[in-house]
DNA sequence: GAGTATTTTCGACTGGTGGTCGAACTGCCA
DNA sequence: TGGCAGTTCGACCACCAGTCGAAAATACTC
């Protein structure tokens, strides 16, 4: 979000500070990384940091937009599908993109994990939803196509199932991170499959199943407050 | 995990010690609570604290682990079942208690809200596993009773299934709390309900389902490091 | 009861934190 | 040359978790 004058910076400049910010908050999480060692690392005086940001926050939700931004800014779409079968197809290559391009990036990896760290912080909602904006766009509008195909059940709001999926993923990833950590082998491949056949047993079209369409209104999402 | 001279204190000042914490700890988080604001509220000296506790990081594992125990002492283990339905029956009222427990004391809510945050501490793992050991072990054995009724997949390994349910509920509590706080009204019987629907669907025998205990070892719990 | 040993309490102190602020410096225009 | 905005600077603030040596209280022994 940083203030406006930031951008008259040399780029160079604001590339390393954010670089030296991105480190510091990957490898620390919110609390712990010091702001002090970004503004040392950045050869810069606090005045000047704090001429350009407002705090701390308002430095790490800038380097998580960038971040998220560079790497989703020229994302496909998802693409046309004609019916069920294609969808669930499309839809594991999808989940596999999501997962590789979080996976691949360090940094990435490492603002995707420390998100749990920063829920409680009192702008973290509108920042999760500006930064995701285009992936859960994607995901509703996947999904949505997925109504329409009959595949996807209709008696819930998509965006509740979008977060659904999303947070299924994260809790995944922690699942799968602290494995990783212990130095257990995965076939990434099979376990993307299992999480799109996780992911399918929750949203797909089932006859016999329970409708809850009568839970639209208060899971649908209300405006979001700016607080 | 206190030091356990803690134990010779009056149970008087245990007591309040404990409680001033989880009311810190509840109210803020575990980074932004203060320790200092703990031990004023407490009526003793720094050092006093500093001789029946290691760091904050100690207070705060006491309190939690004090706090669960107290919550689920006396819970009753998941009832003997003999068919599917009313396993399924049963595990509806199973997680209503579960969400009872969880939500009444506004303590517990505060602590198990903060869980996400303190997810990277290099501590966190055990304490989640000590704190939550009788929770999981009657969900796997619930889960494992639903096994043998061939109401429940016996691809995936229990505990899998376990921290599927429990990430699943965690995401299910953020996503409810942050509607509760924009003041949506929830029928709860409902939403539990939902909840279960869609455990079941995650975790319900399908015949046409792919076998994914191709990947039982890796999904499984390794020995838990205690670092 | 005196003397010693152990346990408990105390709070000043340390190095760090995020954030503030008035002064100084710079570039530009009149 | 003077004035003025935009920018940079670092000393300073209140607070943080954690340390430590010494004082006080208690327990134990002769």
């Amino acid at each position: 979000m940083a203030r406006p004058r930031f951008k008259n910076l040399p780029t160079e400049k604001q590339h390393q500070i954010l670089e030296n910010a991105a480190e510091e908050f990957s490898a620390y999480g919110f609390e712990k990384a010091s702001f002090n060692r970004i503004i040392e690392a950045s050869n810069i005086s606090k005045g000047a940091m704090y001429y350009y940001f407002d705090d701390k926050w308002d430095l790490f939700s800038t380097v998580v937009l960038e971040l998220i931004g560079a790497s989703w800014g020229q994302a496909k779409p998802f693409p046309k599908v004609s019916d069920k079968e294609e969808f669930w197809r499309v839809m594991v290559t999808f989940i596999a993109d999501m997962s590789r391009r979080h996976g691949d990036d360090p940094r990435m990896q490492g603002i995707v994990r420390l998100w749990g760290e920063i829920r409680n912080h009192p702008q973290a909602n509108a920042l999760m939803e500006e930064a995701w904006k285009p992936v859960m766009g994607m995901l509703t509008d996947a999904m949505g196509r997925g109504q329409e195909l009959n595949a996807v059940r209709r008696d819930l709001p998509l965006l509740f199932m979008a977060r659904l999926a999303w947070g299924m993923g994260e809790h995944y990833d922690n699942y799968m991170f602290e494995r990783l950590n212990r130095g257990v082998e995965f076939d990434f491949t099979r376990l993307g499959e299992l999480y799109v056949d996780l992911l399918r047993r929750l949203i797909e079209v089932k006859e016999d199943s329970e409708d809850f369409s009568d839970l639209k209104e208060p899971l649908s999402p209300t405006e979001s407050s700016t607080d």
